[in-house]
DNA sequence: TATGAATGAGGGTTCATTCAT
DNA sequence: GATGAATGAACCCTCATTCAT
């Protein structure tokens, strides 16, 4: 009927997409991308070396797509969120809650994320499409700072550069919590976390 | 009692070993760990490979003495004007001044420390004394946090969880102008952060 | 006594090993033994990989058969002009003309043809059943100059030696021909290769 | 002294390479081209496979290296031979006594050098400098054929068909030859051979 | 019979490390 | 101490062959 129906191979082939992809992103995470070999995602995957071949050109090409299908998602996640919230305060609390959840949740492409973003001056990354993928996360802050600086909800500062600061402040709350740095709960994290956006650190 | 007096040997010895490692801050900074070479460095460094050899049992090694000299050396000049500063608020800028000027002046070592700092959650650096390192970078925070809470000067939250993300503010407003994201000259960009530590998002 | 009657299968089976056998000349005469994959082949044939194992026990095998097609083809034409010519300058011209048209109207087989004679000193040609395939195509030759030889046309001269030159004088020409090497006509070549072989090089 | 002369490196270096070329020349003619491995030659060579790689950039590099230095050693000698020689028959006794003489000396590269020739038709080697150094050898059969037509010394014919036929008849003594299919000394298949160049086939 | 996904052995190449000079 | 040639382990990728459907 629709036009469109995926074929069993499709399927198939998708599954095993997302088999090595999850593979892959185990291993890359715990070796990093150097240190991993397409042996060990094989391995892990429960698959031959040869098949991953079948469905990725090279190595590179599966940490890419590790890459890129989790950052999409986050992306997307945060965006949907975000647009469902009213108000700066709210967005603000949204974009927080959703990063933080997401990274507890998929702990693996979290550590592939923060690792590759720490490679983000080397010079193979820097002419990469990942910049921008980087970009369009603060971007998305950006705006909403825009939007409510315009209509005066908060005071007036660079929304570019702030837009980062908030960016980095949830992404080293991510990497706290990674690393089991964080001493409280995770309900405790977010809130504190909101309230020093908001607030600042001096008292109110 | 012979004071630890220093040979001629040693002298001429510190004096290769810093070479090697500017040389290999540079080309780590460059190209990454795994994607440079023992030859690139010796050739940077004006040396033959054999020679690296001499000073460095191991290409690992000489990629941790480069980042434990740079680490040391940011830490303890952290230290000292933080602690020339006096009261919460002029400690808290001096962390933030010293470090985002150290950053301008060592762009190699900051990027080798950022990457690696992303790659903090590998298996690889996970039992390194690197975590302590990256941890008492944030104590001295958090003790700064800690002296002003009870002078009354700042209102109480979870000093450790605020320290790193102070931390991760300063990190960010690193990674932003290393990167050339950043708009503003270098002394906005230090206000600016010192606001939002200090003030938080919203309009005071 | 039934008659070896083709089946159906057997008319099917020996089609589809026709079409894989043209297939796999195209192939092997563009990209060499080794750089041709049977992937190439079955593409170039229209069917799926595993259908070329149906009929073919190995790559090597389908290169043989290739060969040996050709190879018994050729040999046959050569042999039914020469019985059908009479005298040794005819029936040399036959030799040639055979051939060089032959070449003309298989470029494929003949570029694996010549490139496996010149593999021909390899380890795994030298027990092979094609040194005697191409001792045969000599042997041709010989046996006319041989009856030549007695019955007075010609000087006597050692014949398996001159069989073998004028092969090769033959092989040049064809190789000549499909490289685009030689200027003149078809018809041209063919006249003054009888020529040479004739008179020689030297002034009547 | 002499300015340039060559350090004890430069010998060394180059006494490396001649082995590796050697070796190469071995394990190719044994093997051919894909079959063989670096490997194999390293082992021939009494080497490890990485310092193959320390004196040539990759395989296909060993292979090249061995036909060109054969190739034009070959043709230097050729040149050299017929150009002491006076007359046309002459130079072509020289061309065809070099060449065998060479062939018997240097069954190694010979091997090579006519299993290359074979697969000139193939696309890897169509574009290749090789053809031209191909060309070259026939070339000089046919200037020495145009100065001999000048000269009234011989018949008016094609002289660069003719010349690419007189290699031939050269190329196939000396694969007869190689390959052990030749029953007479090679004093005797050199005079034979020069005889059917010059007088034909036919008698006198 | 036909398919093509899966396999895994094999080879070219790199490069950290060693060691004779 | 300084050198750089030599080593060989390790790894990415290819592709002939197999086999479940």
């Amino acid at each position: 009927m629709t036009p469109t129906r995926k074929t069993k191979q499709d399927v198939v082939s998708e599954f095993r997409c997302s088999e090595i992809l999850a593979a892959a992103r185990k291993v890359f995470a715990t070796r990093g991308f150097s240190e991993a070999t397409v042996d060990d995602i094989a391995l892990s995957a429960g698959i031959a070396k040869g098949t991953v071949y079948l469905y990725f050109p090279s190595k590179k090409d599966i940490y890419l797509a590790a890459l890129k299908s989790g950052l999409t998602d986050l992306q997307e996640k945060t965006r949907a969120t975000m647009q469902a919230a009213t108000g700066i305060r709210a967005k603000l609390a949204s974009f927080v809650r959703t990063r933080i959840e997401y990274a507890e949740a998929n702990r693996d492409f979290i550590k592939i994320y923060h690792s590759e973003f720490g490679n983000l001056t080397n010079a193979a990354a820097c002419d990469s499409e990942f910049q921008q993928l980087y970009l369009l996360q603060a971007k998305m802050l950006e705006n909403a700072l825009n939007d409510a600086v315009d209509a005066g909800e908060i005071r007036r500062v660079r929304t570019d550069f702030t837009a980062f600061i908030i960016y980095d402040m949830v992404r080293g709350v991510m990497t706290q919590r990674l690393l089991g740095w964080s001493t409280g709960a995770m309900e405790d994290d977010i809130q504190l976390l909101n309230d020093l956006i908001w607030k600042g650190i001096v008292a109110a």
